[in-house]
DNA sequence: TAGATTGTTAATCGATTAACAATC
DNA sequence: TAGATTGTTAATCGATTAACAATC
């Protein structure tokens, strides 16, 4: 729960994963100098049902949309991002560099997000007291005592699946609060600690399901 | 709906997601030499219910559990794999040869999820000819003709996000029929065609909005 | 047999969508 | 005013969880 002003708002998971696509619509609209913006537009170009898209921009937005006209798009722009936190920025630690660890590292978008990678760490000594794009690698066993040091909040996992728990554990040795997993695996991290997976190998399987299902039709 | 045998077999999206957890973690339970599994063993690692546990493995098993015993791991795992259609091939291109783009075509792993990538395009003319680990790289014009003529089915979109939708167009019009999104804007896709988002900026949101609570409360 | 585990039907929970009064 | 749009309460839908009989 999250109290704006004066009333409680409550998001659902879901609602927040949308959050970040109504931002990239509403950056598109300012673009394009369109001043004011209404639920059911949104509501039509995202292809989502116009009372989700009230009851969304309503949890957000600090002002209240005005009938007929809707919502300023500046403002809402401002709102949104200051609800989803790209304005205070987050530092975080990434752990494995390799093909996926390198190219987040190399990744300039994450600015705008609010998150600065500010070390990455790898068991490989050919890595250690290098840099790449300007963040110094680490060996993988100072993971600890420099999370706790720094007092780093995130962590980013983008080791092989069989390294993926001791990692973690390591991470949350060091106090962090919140991973970012890449590896697809479940990992076991106490109550109040966040594992957040990005699951590629849930979108392929997606992916693979729905051309299976095309592919079957085809030949009917 | 999909059928296995004789039973008609209804899998949730939710479902379909949590599978790649099951089979990594089969994975692991082979290697140990594990021959049986249970449901609420699984529940218990995985930290996930019981029921949804049994519920899911009904759905992919080929052979039902035995009372006591639980499931066979090699047996289940075998079920796992053709179900999420590891073991049948799919060859895809990959769009936007950039930091991401380069860490998914420098991927190795992907081979064990049935996914090839056999080309990849860009707009940059010194990539033209070249190759990145044996995947040759082609002007983004000839996106559509090559799609079309090679008959490829998935599209992986690691372009910027105001390049998004006319990379999704184009390869849309190429005969593609399911693409796998990495542009963290909602794509407009003709009913028949799947958009997978991977919505990284959504995992941010949540890392983000985990934090500022956990920060929140510790200072109550 | 006793007990753990399975598979399934019913109850609950949470999110989405429909209906509608309020308002600019 | 008329009409589009807002915000909210109620209904629906889908997924999760609880309860329980069947089985090895």
């Amino acid at each position: 729960m999250q109290i704006q002003g004066n009333k409680p708002v409550v998001v659902s998971k879901q609602a927040l994963q949308r959050m970040p696509y109504y931002l990239e619509y509403l950056k598109k609209l300012r673009a394009r100098g369109v001043e004011f913006v209404s639920a059911p537009m949104i509501a039509q170009d995202l292809k989502l049902n116009e009372v989700q898209v009230r009851k969304d921009l309503a949890a957000v937005s600090s002002v209240g949309g005005r009938p007929k006209t809707g919502f300023s798009v500046p403002e809402l722009l401002q709102n949104m991002e200051s609800f989803l936190g790209y304005n205070d920025v987050n530092e975080a630690v990434l752990v494995g560099v390799g093909a996926l660890g390198r190219a987040l590292l190399s990744y300039k978008g994450f600015s705008n997000y609010g998150l600065k990678i500010i070390a990455a760490f790898d068991t490989d000594p050919s890595l250690y007291n290098t840099e790449l794009r300007g963040t110094a690698i680490f060996p993988a066993e100072r993971l600890t005592e420099l999370c706790a040091r720094l007092k780093i909040r995130i962590g980013i996992v983008t080791v092989p699946a069989g390294q993926a728990q001791a990692v973690c554990d390591m991470l949350v040795a060091g106090g962090v609060l919140a991973i970012w997993n890449f590896a697809p695996i479940h990992l076991n991290v106490p109550p109040n600690i966040l594992a957040q997976n990005e699951n590629m190998a849930a979108s392929l399987a997606m992916l693979s399901k729905h051309l299976r299902q095309k592919l079957e039709t085809e030949t009917d």
